[in-house]
RNA sequence: GGUUCCGUAGCUCAGUUGGAUAGAGCAACAGCCUUCUAAGCUGUGGGUCGCGCGUUCGAGUCGCGCCGGAAUCACCA
């Protein structure tokens, strides 16, 4: 309609004004909801053309639109804004092709689609989920959904920092306190069981520095001299030259974490096509660096480290082996990205990882595209904000860490109770509405991360739990499940609408306001692919349910009794409930038939 | 100190490529269930868009400078 409305526009300053305009001049918009109208043309970039004041030329322009376009009823004009309006019966025959050809779904999809990595979760194996994870899994899964949406493929994937020091801690502390602990014999799900030994090595550790600097030795001596400090880097090292008992402790405990997070996972709905492992791909990385060497695109320090120059992209020297020749970060980060590029050949690789690493992303781009991989442009860091407590960054040390699995099923607990108050489930099985509170517990957390801007820092007060009401996911569930209620209700009556008997009924604003808002599904999902934001989605969701609601309250649907008008808002409810199911999909978000 | 990001109502957040009188929710207060689900709907109050200058017919949005906050600048990950 926008483009169709541009040529018209186009012409009718040709006609009264004998210019060419350029299509950048001619700003189509859609009309604010308190003035009267659909789409809105900003005059004042043609009063150059037009030689007169912005009222004068609003009205010539509207004259001779209405004159040569039908879908057109009328126009006003206001300051230097020239506000067309569409008939209905244009909007409802919009809404009757909509409705029968059911194509609102797929209208974002590109034209040509690229192979696609999304890197998100990307766990330490020495600690359970928390709260940032929640955020960063749910960002990464609903992008990958988007992106799917919109025809890309995508493929789902993860990578395990499942080596170094801190596994060797966790592994250390279990060995010499755990007393063969088990998951099975401690009840105890398999992340947490590890985490508790790291926590439990940091406490140990801090008492034997503690002791030392009690003794005169000043921190960073003691912190390098303690004991505990001493034996998990010979831990490390074992595990380095693939010493048995090492490898085998290591490959046990790591079970266990994965049996844990997997469990996590499962709760937030959330997988993977395809798991790296940093134990596997550092390697690869390290024999690049070492190649680089040689063709002199990298150098040795007098120590024998090696170090990228990227003075020249104005950033800084990086290390990217230490001198006794182990790998960094860095380097591993290089080994993942060129198994991934063997492995899939990807267009993108998008790393959903928190704005901490801004600058490692940068530098993981730079030294790639200084080896000469020219696919490094495909890498993006999706950088996403922190997720802070009312009193700051979460920290671990001070135990202020919000853990995933307990937040989940504080959620669950919430939607239980609040449902079980309404008592509106009572002839549901038992298994049936825990699926419910479920859903809307789950429901409840994604949305209240997913709507905002994953780029900013956002707060999460543990003390006033998540809302249920407003501008909250279990808002978007009710909608759906009311729409899903008038349908029971209409099969009961014996009632089926059908999308081609749609008619030029007269219709009411809010239903003409609906219609608009249905037509605008497409746009926000390809906005949220091309922009990396899942909270457009989750916005348009609640602006429809919004409306869809106030409707609701305003008029009856099977209550109607002219056919026509109620076949009408039949169909129209049958949209609303559809789109919403597929946008909140896009989220990960299910959506329950009955709450 | 260098670089990057952020600053909108008491709180949590929206705000399209610069467009009209800056919006929601929560919290507070006042209403609406004999009717398709009241997890809803309606109304009231609440703002120096951190501050200043500039570009523009027009700035919450763009540029520059301050103020405030965050991240990063490791032979950590």
């Amino acid at each position: 309609m926008e483009s169709v409305l541009k040529g018209k526009i186009k012409e009718a300053v040709k006609v009264l004004y004998n210019s060419e305009v350029t299509d950048d001049l001619i700003q189509v918009q859609e009309t604010r909801k308190d003035f009267k109208g659909d789409f809105t043309l900003v005059v004042f970039p043609l009063l150059r053309f037009s030689k007169n004041t912005p009222e004068k030329t609003g009205e010539s322009i509207g004259n001779q639109i209405i004159s040569t376009f039908p879908a057109i009823s009328g126009f006003n004009v206001i300051k230097g804004f020239l506000n067309l309006e569409i008939s209905d019966a244009w909007w409802i025959d919009y809404f009757r092709k909509m409705a029968s050809e059911r194509d609102f779904l797929n209208k974002c999809r590109v034209n040509n689609p690229e192979t696609i990595l999304v890197e998100y979760s990307s766990p330490n194996t020495n600690k359970p989920l928390h709260l940032g994870h929640i955020r960063n899994n749910l960002l990464g899964f609903s992008l990958y959904r988007i992106l799917s949406a919109c025809g890309h493929k995508v493929i789902k994937t993860n990578i395990v920092n499942d080596r170094g020091i801190h596994i060797c801690k966790s592994m250390l502390a279990w060995k010499k306190y755990g007393k063969g602990e088990t998951p099975q014999t401690s009840g105890l799900k398999g992340d947490h069981l590890v985490g508790k030994y790291y926590v439990l090595f940091e406490k140990e550790y801090k008492l034997q520095v503690q002791d030392f600097m009690n003794k005169g030795m000043a921190e960073a001596e003691a912190r390098n001299a303690a004991p505990l400090m001493k034996e998990a880097r010979e831990m490390l090292l074992k595990w380095e030259a693939d010493d048995r008992e090492v490898v085998n402790l290591w490959k046990m405990m790591n079970s266990w974490v994965y049996a844990g997070f997997d469990e996590t996972y499962r709760m937030l709905g959330v997988d993977f096509d395809k798991i790296y492992y940093e134990s596997e791909t550092y390697k690869t990385g390290r024999d690049v660096v070492i190649s680089a060497i040689a063709d002199n695109i990298l150098y040795r320090n007098g120590d024998s480290s090696v170090w990228a120059d990227l003075s020249s992209e104005g950033l800084d020297q990086k290390l990217l082996l230490r001198s006794d020749g182990t790998a960094v970060y860095m380097t591993q980060d290089i080994g993942t990205a060129i198994a991934r590029q063997n492995d899939y050949g990807f267009n993108k690789c998008i790393y959903v990882v928190g704005n901490e690493q801004n600058y490692h992303f940068q530098v993981l781009k730079a030294v790639l595209k200084k080896m000469g991989y020219s696919w490094a442009d495909g890498l993006i860091h999706f950088s996403y904000g922190m997720v802070e407590l009312p009193e700051g960054k979460m920290k671990s040390r001070e135990g202020t860490v919000v853990d995933a699995d307990d937040l989940i099923e504080e959620m669950k607990l919430t939607a239980r109770e609040v449902s079980l108050e309404l008592g509106k489930l009572s002839d549901y099985s038992d298994e049936d509405k825990e699926d419910i509170f479920r859903k809307i517990g789950l429901g409840a957390l994604k949305y209240f991360i997913l709507k905002v801007d994953p780029r900013k820092n956002m707060t999460f007060n543990p003390a006033e739990s998540i809302d249920f009401n407003g501008n909250t996911g279990p808002f978007i569930q009710y909608t759906y499940a009311r729409i899903k209620s008038v349908f029971r209700k209409a099969e009961q009556m014996g009632i089926i609408s059908n999308p081609s008997l749609i008619t030029k009924v007269k219709a009411e604003s809010k239903e003409i306001v609906l219609i608009k808002l249905l037509r605008k599904y497409s746009e926000a999902v390809s906005e949220a692919a091309a922009g990396y934001t899942p909270a457009l989605i989750a916005n348009y969701c609640y602006v429809l349910s919004k409306e869809y609601n106030q409707f609701y309250h305003d008029y009856s649907i099977l209550g109607e009794d002219d056919p026509a008008i109620r076949n009408f808002r039949m169909e129209l409810s049958k949209v609303v409930s559809e789109v919403i199911f597929s946008a909140m999909n896009l989220l990960g978000i299910e959506m329950p038939e009955r709450m």
